[in-house]
DNA sequence: ATCGTTTCCTGATATTTATCATTCCGTGAG
DNA sequence: CTCACGGAATGATAAATATCAGGAAACGAT
């Protein structure tokens, strides 16, 4: 209630002027002064592999920003299925919608790995923003973008078969947590099949199906639950293509 | 390409301080200079019903303010489909997330009434915005809320019926277009079998087959294109719950 | 190693949803 | 008035997807 679930905190935090993910972050154009006010104002948190920052439903208190590791954000439906919204990298932050309108958490935040995670209270990072407008300009421009995806998604999940719509979501994946390795791009996360199907909106057997059918034709390959694309060209061709001119996988 | 779709150009273009639905937008809290600044940088522009605001694709030039009217964001999909991202009426703006991505608008907007839209050149609004910080958290509480608003979107596609979203649709439209009329709901809006079907993700045939399902449970009622809603209880009831409880609709 | 637990996989079946074909109905044009 | 047209409605069918059930493999802990 009071705070997030319990988790580490580290004494000796890392000053903001040397975090790994600055650069990626919406704090990137800060200059020197603010920072190191956000030094001050800021604990940092480590969180192992399955705990969660904070919890759909409960009162925001302010600002998460990741410093190392990967968190998801999820929705639990009704039915107790997970619904993924989204996977957040070093670099992202969380939070920030409720922290402006003011409502609860629509969603659970959960370290898939283990994770370094930056707090900032609410009115320590009010206090930021008022001094630094460029920082509401810059959420703004990720709130936007990930606006967008969101929208497409709504589109592809109307609109695109499961087969369609899991080479899409192995695509994105590729995109923004692929590494090359060799001739193959591995994707940097270990997810559940639970956790792709939630990522996909669809029932966890037939993603399995699919998964395995993309395996037998050479286009995907998985070591320790890492995902790896073997042919970038064919999934994305499935993922826009598929179900329009061609039903089977010939 | 340079311009929208021809509009006519009001040349009276009423002040913003006076505009009706300045009281529900982002610039609620401008002062009086500064809303004399956005009279002299706006153009007020008539639409008629069916004409584009914008479309998809195209590069953004600015940003959009609903004086009075409704105007319909879609995307249309690979299969000739259109999709509803959302509604907006007077004091929503429009274009906003473009603004800031820089990116081309990820969606088409089109007049579904006649309507009065203002438009703030993008220059003109950065300006305004670097005058006026407040605006900046104003569109991130908008943003926020929309964002939400697609989130919950998303988890109903993958999680509820067809007949479940289409109660779900009706009370969320009779939340924010609704008007009191008599002991009826009615929501001011004309809205088409396949525009409601865009907004609710589904096949037209699917959609009309539980309107008519509604209509004949006394739930809803149809005057002039105009859906009214009889019974919002059972209404919320079908969308939370039907489909976990119940099957029929008992 | 062995157990137990979880995740993963596969097939059969049921349900939902989309698609297709056809008819109905209201409205505006001539 | 009547025709033509587009949206609306309905039924039949096909396809996609979810659900259920059972088993296999992977993994951690003792």
């Amino acid at each position: 209630m009071s705070r997030p679930s319990s988790c580490r905190i580290d004494a000796k935090a890392s000053r903001c002027e040397e975090c790994p993910s600055r650069g990626e972050s919406v704090f990137c154009q800060l200059e020197a002064a603010a920072l190191e006010q956000l030094d001050r104002d800021k604990n940092t948190n480590a969180y192992k592999k399955g705990q969660n920052l904070f919890v759909e439903g409960n009162p925001p208190f302010g600002f998460y920003c990741i410093s190392s590791g990967k968190v998801k954000l999820s929705k639990s439906t009704e039915s107790g299925k997970e619904v993924l919204l989204r996977i957040a990298g070093p670099g992202e932050v969380l939070g920030h919608r409720s922290l402006f309108s003011e409502q609860a958490y629509n969603a659970t935040a959960t370290a898939m790995e283990d994770t370094h995670v930056c707090f900032v209270s609410r009115p320590a990072i009010l206090k930021l923003i008022e001094q630094n407008p460029q920082l509401t300009v810059n959420l703004l421009k990720r709130l936007g973008d990930q606006m967008g995806a969101a929208e497409n998604r709504l589109v592809a999940a109307t609109d695109r078969s499961v087969r369609e719509r899991v080479a899409e979501t192995l695509v994105v994946l590729a995109e923004t947590y692929g590494l090359q390795d060799a001739d193959r791009i591995r994707v940097d996360l270990s997810l559940t099949r639970d956790e792709l199907s939630g990522l996909v909106g669809a029932a966890t057997e037939n993603v399995i199906r699919v998964i395995t059918e993309f395996k037998k034709d050479g286009i995907i390959d998985e070591h320790k639950k890492q995902f790896m694309i073997l042919d970038v060209e064919a999934l994305s061709e499935v993922a826009s293509r598929d179900g329009i001119f061609l039903k089977s996988k010939a």
